[in-house]
DNA sequence: TTAGAGTTTCCTGCTT
DNA sequence: CAAGCAGGAAACTCTA
C-alpha cells in the first residue's frame, strides 16, 4: 500500500480549510465508517471509527511512508478496531511494535489531533455518520453514488464535502505536519519530505495490485472473490472476476469498470514484474518480485 | 506548465 | 460461441 498523494502538496486551500475548522468533527464531515466493502479508506475516517481493516491500512501506510521493514510492525498485534487503537498508550504501542511503536503512537495522536480538538462524545456522535457494514459487495452503496449519507442519529441526509479535497487535506497534514508533534521521525519527514517519499506516486489511492493483495490478505472481508492457489508462491485466482472489477470500480468511483479493463491493468504489471504470468490458467496470476507485502514472512 | 506514473478505454487477434 | 488472454495505442487523472 502506498501513500495516496505523497510528499509536499498544494495545501493552500486545504490548509485554509483546516485552519478554519479546528474541531475534528468538522474535519471528518464525511466520516463513513463502513462506506464500502472494507469500510472505506482509513484517511477518510477518524481513527476512533476505523475498522480492523482500516487499522491495517494505516499500519501499511506507515510502513511505506517511513520506509520501515514489514517486520517492524507485527500486524497480528493490531487485530483491533479504531476505538481500541485510540485507547492504547505509548507503552502499549511500544510493547506491541517495539521501536516502531513510537512512530505509530505519534502518528495516531497526530491524526486524532489533526481534527480532534474536543473529545466530547456528543460531538463525535453528532457529526460522524455511520452506515451499517455490508458484507456483500453486490449490495453495497457508497457515498459517492448517492452523494449523501444518512445520519442515523438524526434521521436526515447530510450533504457531502468533496472527498478528494478532504483526503488531500488529511494526507497533507499528515505528511507535512503543521502540528506540534515532537516525533523525530515526523520532524525528519518534514525536513526531507522528498527523501521520505521517494518516487511515490499514487494519485488515486491504493494501486490495483495492492487492492488485490489486500483482498487476499483479509479473508474475513473476502467473500470468495479471490483465493490463493499457492500461498507461498504468491499464486492466486479470481473466483468472481466481475465482482472484483466492480469493487475496484467502486474504489475508483468508476461504475463502468469491468474485468476486461481490470485485467488489462493487471497485464501491465508483468512488465514491471509486479505480477508474473501463469501460463495456461485463466484468471490466475502470480505476484512478482516487485510486489511487496503479500508474503506471510515478508523480508 | 509540463512530464511521468498509473491506470482506463478501446481495439484486434488469439486461445481455451 | 463465450470468456479470457495478450498487447498496442491513445486518453485520462493526478502529482512532482
Amino acid at each position: 500500500m502506498i501513500l495516496e498523494g505523497s510528499g509536499v502538496m498544494n495545501l493552500n486551500s486545504s490548509n485554509h480549510l483546516l485552519h478554519q475548522q479546528p474541531a475534528w468533527t468538522d474535519s471528518y464531515p464525511t466520516c463513513n465508517v463502513s462506506s464500502g466493502f472494507f469500510g472505506g479508506q482509513w484517511h477518510e475516517t477518524h481513527p476512533q471509527y476505523w475498522t480492523k481493516y482500516q487499522v491495517w491500512e494505516w499500519l501499511q501506510h506507515l510502513l511505506d511512508t517511513n520506509q520501515l521493514d514489514a517486520n517492524c510492525i507485527p500486524f497480528q498485534e493490531f487485530d483491533i478496531n479504531g476505538e481500541h487503537l485510540c485507547s492504547m498508550t505509548l507503552q502499549e504501542f511500544s510493547r506491541a511494535a517495539g521501536a516502531a511503536g513510537q512512530i505509530l503512537y505519534n502518528n495516531l495522536q497526530h491524526l486524532k489531533w489533526n481534527g480532534q480538538c474536543s473529545s466530547d462524545p456528543f460531538q463525535s456522535t453528532h457529526n460522524v455518520i455511520v452506515k451499517t457494514e455490508q458484507a456483500d459487495p453486490s449490495i453495497m452503496t457508497t457515498w459517492k453514488e448517492d452523494n449523501y449519507l444518512y445520519d442515523a442519529n438524526y434521521g436526515s441526509t447530510v450533504e457531502m464535502m468533496d472527498s478528494k479535497t478532504f483526503c488531500r487535506a488529511q494526507i497533507s497534514m499528515t505528511t507535512t505536519g503543521h502540528l506540534p508533534i515532537d516525533s523525530p521521525d515526523l520532524k525528519k519527514e518534514q525536513e526531507h519530505p522528498a527523501k521520505s517519499h521517494p518516487k511515490k506516486h499514487n494519485p488515486r489511492g491504493t494501486h490495483l495490485w495492492e487492492f488485490i493483495r489486500d483482498i487476499l490478505l483479509n479473508p474475513d472481508k473476502n467473500p470468495g472473490l479471490i483465493k490463493w492457489e499457492d500461498r507461498s508462491e504468491g499464486i492466486f485466482r479470481f473466483l468472481k472476476s466481475e465482482a472484483v472489477a466492480q469493487l475496484w470500480g467502486k474504489k475508483k468511483n468508476n461504475s463502468s469498470m469491468t474485468y476486461e479493463k481490470l485485467s488489462r491493468a493487471m497485464r501491465y504489471y508483468y512488465k514491471r514484474e509486479i505480477l508474473e504470468r501463469v501460463d495456461g490458467r485463466r484468471l490466475v496470476y502470480k505476484f512478482g518480485k516487485n510486489a511487496r507485502g503479500w508474503r506471510e514472512n515478508e523480508n
